[in-house]
DNA sequence: TTACATAATGTTATTTTATAACAATAAACT
DNA sequence: AGTTTATTGTTATAAAATAACATTATGTAA
């Protein structure tokens, strides 16, 4: 269990705290009383908490979300569904989805490392 | 079976004579002696022919490729293996996946609508 | 502890990616 | 022909991400 460094901390905080997805500049603006000035600042910060598995990108949003899971560190195989009215996005964890998806990669002939996987629709709330 | 215009065209045809997905301002530079002049020319028409199913956007890379399937444009199901090592990027059409992942979407309790798949790895040659 | 190496931070400037806003044409419809 | 709708052209700007380099902190090993 890795300890964050000053900056680390402050960035995961502020993801964490948050109900949904943030960018990288709301998180900038948002940090900007804690002494983190500039955007390097922050997408060092957000570079290594991916690296650790605890926050992830959603790439077609360029958002970043707290993981929900013990189990991203290790695996690195992440999915989310996201709703397309009220922009909720959750978390998947399902062994079942990883172990068919990874199992595919590997039949596929490639040396699979990670993936990541994108549901889009609504959400219960929503539908 | 829609037909493109001027614009669609152009920018349909250099990606798919590309062997490797093309980032907007790439395919900007590469048309500007054919008259397309500004960004959102280039972004129109690559929007439309998302909507079409003709192209895809690979997410982690902010890069397009022409769709190598037929069916994508009913299903909005996409799934891609991308070789971190030469970048070689494959589509995949398997309909096995396909059925397990909005399957699963459905029973999950949201309205479906689609998805974004994208491995990460070696390719054949690579590894 | 000092010396060295490595990692993290601070800072400025710039690059890359994408969109807003509005005028001008072209195509489709009545 | 006149009206609506889609597409295009153009300028400017917003939003997202990184390059480059100086500084400070942290860890390691003599
Ligand atoms: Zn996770
Ligand atoms: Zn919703
Ligand atoms: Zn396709
Ligand atoms: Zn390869």
């Amino acid at each position: 269990m890795q300890t964050l460094t000053r900056n680390q901390q402050i960035v995961f905080d502020i993801i964490n705290k948050s109900s949904e997805p943030l960018k990288a500049y709301t998180i900038l603006s948002n940090v900007q009383k804690k002494g983190i000035k500039a955007p390097p600042q922050v997408y060092r910060a957000l570079d290594k908490l991916i690296e650790m598995g605890k926050i992830h990108k959603i790439e077609s949003k360029n958002a970043f979300v707290a993981c929900q899971n013990s189990s991203c560190n290790v695996s690195k195989a992440t999915a989310f569904s996201i709703c397309e009215s009220c922009e909720e996005v959750t978390e998947i964890s399902n062994s079942k989805i990883s172990k068919y998806l990874s199992n595919f990669a590997e039949k596929s002939g490639m040396e699979y490392k990670k993936y990541n996987l994108e549901f889009f629709g609504l959400c219960k709330k929503c539908k």
